[in-house]
RNA sequence: CGAGAAGUAGCACAGUUUGGUAGUGCACCUGGUUUGGGACCAGGGGGUCGCAGGUUCGAAUCCUGUCUUCUCGACCA
């Protein structure tokens, strides 16, 4: 069996690899604007997949959704310091209203902190109307200069949320307990294995005091940035002068975070699964998790069909049946390039035995058995395949995990040879964390909280560490 | 935003050097035969050659601008 056709191999030219899969499989088309691009529906059911997943979790934890207004006015972006200077570079400006130009130009959000501070400083006047656990599903815009689909554009399709809260402690929890949702999700459902820990100074959200992340290693040891979680203090409602009374009767500021994981997560996805013959989609995301192959149209198999379909539907397991009249080969390679994790084969040779053929997409094994064996054994494959993933994408990742890196020379060596994450000892200054981007193109991850004690000076200065942090390449 | 490459049918590409009626493969439609790893035969449809100007009797082809895509960098959460 040759590798398909229409793919270019993964370790030929990953970056054409990449964009191959994603036309293949239907997910995305270019728009006539840079960076925007158009989900279609294949690439679209595998985001309201995660959606279902969230929203879910989203709501289960107190949290109800909001819509909030497309445009910033300018002055309003402008109260906090840290959060404009920060964002200012990459928005979009609407000038004109028609022919009219508008007295003040407003921006389309690019993040919606500052939208909802100003609801908030209208909606909060006690501690009784805390906490305010908001959250929505949007696009924003963000004028990057290069993009790519799905990992980095213009137009973003996204979720935030944004919460107050009476104390610090409450809001740090917060923060904490929806980035665990976050690496919980991707673990268990994306089958990606995620570094967290915090943005140094530098990475971090503008006018966050703290920022999260989840950093995913690639197929090719690239770092994707794939979600956070921030923790504001009361940078933010200081600046919108957002009070509320306490049980005391006193004025006091609330407390705030954010959080947000976007569409870059289904590229993610594809760059840690999927392999040559297409897209490789973890069952617990997968939209439609069953493949129906008939290699021939004869009563017999469209009987099988119908009891699969039936026994499938019962079970709550989605499936799509492929009646077209293409040749069993060109489904069979079809629903590869689709990503679909199991592909049940209905033919007259096994239906005469009582069997079926079953393919798992993972390992492309094939597997024959009895036909009342069946659903048993995709229930059993779905859990099996969905843990293989992830065995597989940690096994792949922890090969490119350097945690004992001891020189600059040793980080030099990674940063040219071995792509990966590497873990250093840090002074947690900014000059040291310049000097490595600058000389060895590698940017600072994360730090790792439970990997913060060091045993040794900063590899670049040589002064006293304060935290191990990880660096690497990232998209 | 800098350097480089590309844009011709849904996809992949030839044609551009040397200007002269738009091509190939796959995909698509119709009919038939097929069907266990991308079927075969016959017939058919589809492109103002990214867009806008210019040069010319005549532009896919030459010139200018612009947009989009890709690669590498810079920027960027």
């Amino acid at each position: 069996m040759k590798d398909n056709k229409n793919i270019t191999s993964r370790d030929v030219d990953f970056a054409k690899w990449y964009n191959d899969i994603i036309r293949e499989a239907d997910l995305i088309d270019y728009s006539s604007v840079k960076g925007s691009m158009i989900i279609r529906p294949y690439g679209y059911a595998i985001w309201e997949s995660m959606v279902n997943v969230l929203d879910k979790k989203f709501k289960e934890t107190g949290h109800v959704n909001v819509q909030m207004p497309m445009f910033i006015p300018e002055s309003l972006l402008n109260v906090e310091k840290s959060h404009v200077e920060g964002f200012a570079p990459e928005v979009a400006w609407v000038t004109h209203g028609g022919d009219n130009k508008l007295d003040e130009r407003m921006c389309v959000r690019p993040t919606s902190e500052v939208l909802f501070c100003d609801h908030y400083k209208k909606i909060i006047k006690s501690y009784r109307d805390l906490p305010l656990l908001y959250n929505q599903w949007c696009t924003i815009v963000r004028w990057e200069k290069e993009t790519r689909p799905f990992l980095r554009s213009r137009e973003i399709l996204w979720q935030e949320g944004h919460t107050m809260h009476a104390t610090e402690l409450e809001a740090r929890e917060e923060t904490l307990r929806m980035f665990k949702i976050y690496e919980n999700f991707q673990k268990n459902y994306l089958a990606i294995p995620v570094i967290v820990g915090k943005k140094s100074e530098k990475e971090k959200f503008a006018g966050a005091e703290e920022t999260y992340t989840i950093e995913a290693m690639m197929y090719n040891g690239v770092a994707l940035q794939n979600g956070t979680s921030h923790y504001f203090g009361q940078k933010f409602t200081k600046a919108f002068d957002i009070k509320f009374l306490n049980k005391e009767n006193k004025w006091e500021y609330p407390y705030q975070t954010s959080w947000g994981v976007s569409t870059r997560m289904i590229g993610g996805l594809i760059m840690v699964h999927s392999d040559d013959y297409g897209l490789v989609l973890p069952p617990n995301i997968a939209p439609i998790k069953v493949s129906i192959v008939p290699i021939k149209n004869t009563e017999e198999v469209l009987d099988a069909i119908k009891y699969f379909e039936m026994n499938l539907k019962e079970q709550d397991i989605t499936f799509v049946t492929d009646m077209s009249d293409k040749s069993p080969g060109f489904k069979f390679a079809e629903s590869e390039v689709k990503g679909y994790p199991i592909r049940l084969e209905i033919g007259p040779r096994d239906l005469f035995n009582n069997q079926v053929t079953l393919v798992r997409r993972d390992t492309r094994e094939k597997i024959i058995l009895e036909k009342s064996d069946t659903i048993n054994k995709i229930k059993e494959l779905l859990i099996e395949i969905q843990h293989n993933l992830y065995n597989k994408a940690l096994e792949r990742r922890n090969s490119m995990l350097y945690n004992n890196v001891k020189t600059y020379e040793e980080l030099k060596d990674i940063a040219k040879n071995k792509p990966g994450f590497a873990l250093i000892n840090w002074c947690g200054s900014t000059e040291c964390e310049d000097k490595i981007k600058n000389e060895l193109g590698l940017k600072s991850r994360c730090m790792p909280e439970e990997l913060t004690d060091t045993d040794g000076n900063c590899i670049v200065c040589g002064k006293e560490a304060v935290t191990k942090i990880y660096f690497g390449k990232q998209y």
